[in-house]
DNA sequence: GGCTAGTTTAAAATCATTCTAAAGAGCCTT
DNA sequence: AAGGCTCTTTAGAATGATTTTAAACTAGCC
């Protein structure tokens, strides 16, 4: 959203800008970060796999090899600027929503929906076991489509 | 449990009642699938992975074929007498205890442990996209101990 | 007893992901 | 701006869980 009316030199602010983002999560700016950091964390939320962010890439004219690809997703989640979303093990599945929120998933289609935050109210979380502490709760609700 | 004080006599009529189970699950009990059962089926609740129900199977003194092993394990599931539960994508695990449960997970030594049915409650569930309907609802709460 | 469709088998194939070793690039120091 | 040290990237090989294959079997039916 922040970048839809982007001149050649809001552009450039715009790389030193994740550049400055990667520094802040502990990742040094490398090109291929920074340039995957600006086509994922543009504040556009979406769900994206290793292969799809590699179409991406592509589509935008440059390339990272797969390896840095899948390196980079990882790095990204153990940073906290994106997250992983758990809901079958053919692929994984990266978030670039970061807040709280759960997910609607239709297995029939692999689609992946977000639910808004407030609409699932957990009350009555059960204590950790002793010497733990939770870290996060995952909220996956599977769909069908009613005729089927 | 049913299961712990068992005659010779007994045991045969629990092949049976397994062969029984797996035809109403509409799935011919065959030999391979009846000793999958009754390894599985039992009432204890546990989490097994293709590899530990291998080597149940293995020290049981039987030996069932790998892709048979996936196919059980995926047919099983299929049938709902067993519950596939996702925490991780490095490989599948399956739950005996297919009561509408939920799980805590600690990924540090993968450990998945059973929640109470009762603790967690889920208060204002969102309404399904238009069409379709909820066909289950997966809750898992990722743990860390505290020292770390 | 013999058929036939559904199963099992061992082995090969698949496929996402990780690892490897060598080449390259941030970035700090001078 | 050069040197250098470490962290990254790269292409390709390796890994490992799972699926597929085609042939040998077997459960259940006539």
């Amino acid at each position: 959203m922040i970048e839809e009316n982007m001149t050649q030199n809001d552009r450039m602010t715009s790389k030193a800008h994740f550049a400055e983002k990667l520094r802040l999560a502990g990742l040094r700016p490398t090109r291929q970060r920074v340039a995957i950091a600006a086509l994922l964390l543009d504040g556009r939320h979406r769900h994206v796999t290793a292969d799809s962010l590699t179409e991406e890439i592509t589509a935008a004219g440059l390339h990272v090899s797969g390896g840095t690809v899948y390196n980079t997703l990882n790095q990204f989640t153990d940073a906290g600027l994106l997250r992983r979303v758990m809901v079958h093990n053919d692929y994984s599945l990266f978030d670039t929503n970061t807040d709280h929120h759960h997910h609607f998933y239709e297995a029939e289609n692999d689609q992946l929906v977000d639910i808004p935050h407030d609409d699932v109210i957990l009350a009555q979380l059960p204590a950790a076991p002793d010497g733990h502490e939770i870290k996060a709760v995952d909220v996956v609700i599977h769909i069908q489509s009613k005729n089927s």
